[in-house]
DNA sequence: GCCAACGTTGGC
DNA sequence: GCCAACGTTGGC
């Protein structure tokens, strides 16, 4: 059992969207850095808590709780040259992508960004690490501890 | 819109 | 394999 934070635009896929989705559950799409990736491909199993984060907006922040739904498998926006995730160098023989399924648990009152950072338990989430910009990264447990157990109140 | 930081690409 | 140039992320 293993935690992460996962970053999403909430333009894209905001916690509402989780919310309101068939099964409340989304595929992860999207992700194209192999680190990201790999974490999906490699470590991450059904079950996984995930703290949901809305990033490159005017509040950003944890927005809610989730969980990991499925293994990997091939992210179909790949192969699909409408759209903007099209990899023209992916085939369904050899695809570059994966992704999860998540599943809802949780909206929050959302945790700021500077909020996060005001913590010394959290000093060293990687998430907060300057110039950070994977948009998965594992969360100790430790850290989803005091998060889910200090700074989380129902939205 | 700015800009720091990082990942990827491609010439050599 | 090196590394400069470029594109992207993401907070502010």
């Amino acid at each position: 059992m293993r935690y992460w934070l996962m970053k999403s635009e909430p333009d894209e896929a905001s916690i509402d969207h989780l919310a309101q989705a068939p099964q409340q559950t989304l595929p992860w799409t999207g992700v194209r850095n192999y680190q990201a990736r790999n974490f999906m491909r490699d470590t991450m199993k059904i079950g996984d808590g995930v703290l949901f984060y809305h990033s490159s907006c005017p509040a950003p922040g944890i927005a809610g709780l989730a969980e990991v739904a499925s293994t990997a498998y091939p992210d179909p926006t790949q192969f699909d040259p409408q759209s903007p995730y099209f990899d023209p160098k992916a085939t369904q023989q050899t695809p570059r992508w994966q992704l999860v399924d998540v599943v809802f648990k949780q909206k929050i009152t959302l945790i700021p960004l500077a909020t996060l950072r005001e913590h010394p338990a959290l000093a060293h989430m990687q998430v907060l690490a300057k110039g950070n910009r994977l948009s998965i990264t594992p969360v100790t447990a430790t850290e989803w501890r005091f998060i889910t157990g200090q700074l989380v109140s129902p939205a």
